[in-house]
DNA sequence: ACCTGAACACCGTTCAAGT
DNA sequence: ACCTGAACACCGTTCAAGT
């Protein structure tokens, strides 16, 4: 059941993911999936824990390199696993704690920032702000259109590009000269990057300035 | 309409501007309300064109500093009036462009980005990081729950923290310690302090690792 | 243990019609 | 210019009943 929820989420989106068209997809009765979930609060409960479990975090001991090191590549863990799943990447942020799975990683990245001098406090609040951002990248991606074929994505690019185009160029130089990076993605691999260092270095600094 | 809707958002939170409750707010039939909007998306981006128009960025001649001082200043003037509408802050993201004054926000982000050095594409990628960050810190501000009255809110914060007293304190060492700024914010200039700082410090640490 | 039928209180939206 | 009535195609959810 869950992993139909999921199915149906990438291929069209979260709004899709219905309680009727769900039992439709499964041939089913819309009231007898409530005998496997008490409401669709928990539907969406166990699509975000099976998202976490199948992050792949490995153990503490085996991990190697400083502290920002591991953090770098626990995001990294967390995001790849994100990023096979955009559509319902939103619905990590409230239910990370929910799950055993999600509280292992919460754990690690918490005392990787314990470890490294922050305090109790400090650390969950860039902790939540570590979460806040790899969901961020993937959920916000340019370009990214859940639902859509090929076509639609490309006009959907295309006619917001035009409303730009209409644009004064001595107003608006800046946005219409990083226009092409709004709307599209042309290397995924350095975005994600980007953002994973982004929010690597923002901690380092806050480290230094405290210490 | 917008104003009355905006303000049903903040006391309500976002699920409960609907059309038909918005219209019985005003003594109206829901069908009145298309008269003066096509859809509910339009009505969305009022909301949003609301909040960005409050705005206030100065203009670049007046502003003083490096341009990552300038930088903070723009970042924390949008974060100020995301702040004052919570419930809505997630609908500014795919709407900034849409309106004037949402316009000139982004130019000045992204002019102040290349100014830095960034090419247009690095620094299209990472306004839209400055806008997600700024919004994730106000949607997101834990302890937070718009909508409830202030006996609610203990309740969901101390119901939370029972759950996760239940853990096993070896296992889970660093999110025990934590847990209180997950739940609550008991210093949220500090916070809001902290995420401004946090993203300009990547940002300027980019900056030197591309130069 | 697992599912259905009938019903309820909600949504957004259209379209023709009123003043 | 501004609003209403009636209707349509959707939601999530409850509750009693079936096998």
């Amino acid at each position: 059941v869950v992993s139909s929820a999921l199915a149906l989420a990438d291929k069209e989106g979260l709004d899709a993911v219905t309680i009727r068209r769900l039992a439709a997809d499964l041939r089913v009765t819309p009231m007898a999936l409530y005998w496997h979930f008490e409401d669709k609060e928990r539907l969406l409960d166990g699509i975000a824990e099976r998202i976490l479990s199948s992050i792949d975090i490995g153990s503490p001991q085996q991990a190697t390199g400083v502290w920002h090191e591991q953090l770098a590549a626990v995001l990294s863990a967390l995001l790849e696993q994100l990023r096979a799943h955009p559509a319902v990447a939103e619905l990590i942020h409230t239910r990370i704690l929910l799950s055993e799975a999600g509280l292992q990683v919460t754990e690690r990245v918490l005392g990787l920032l314990q470890g490294a001098g922050f305090s109790p406090v400090m650390a969950g609040q860039l902790g939540v702000a570590a979460l806040s951002s790899m969901i961020q990248l993937v959920a916000n991606e340019p370009g990214l259109y859940v639902g859509a074929d090929q076509a639609e994505k490309e006009q959907a690019i295309r006619s917001k590009k035009a409303r730009l185009h209409e644009l004064s160029p001595q107003k608006y130089p800046a946005v219409l000269s990083s226009m092409d990076a709004l709307f599209d993605c042309d290397d995924t691999r350095n975005y994600f990057a980007m953002g994973v260092d982004l929010f690597i270095a923002g901690v380092r600094h806050l480290q230094s300035a405290a210490s």
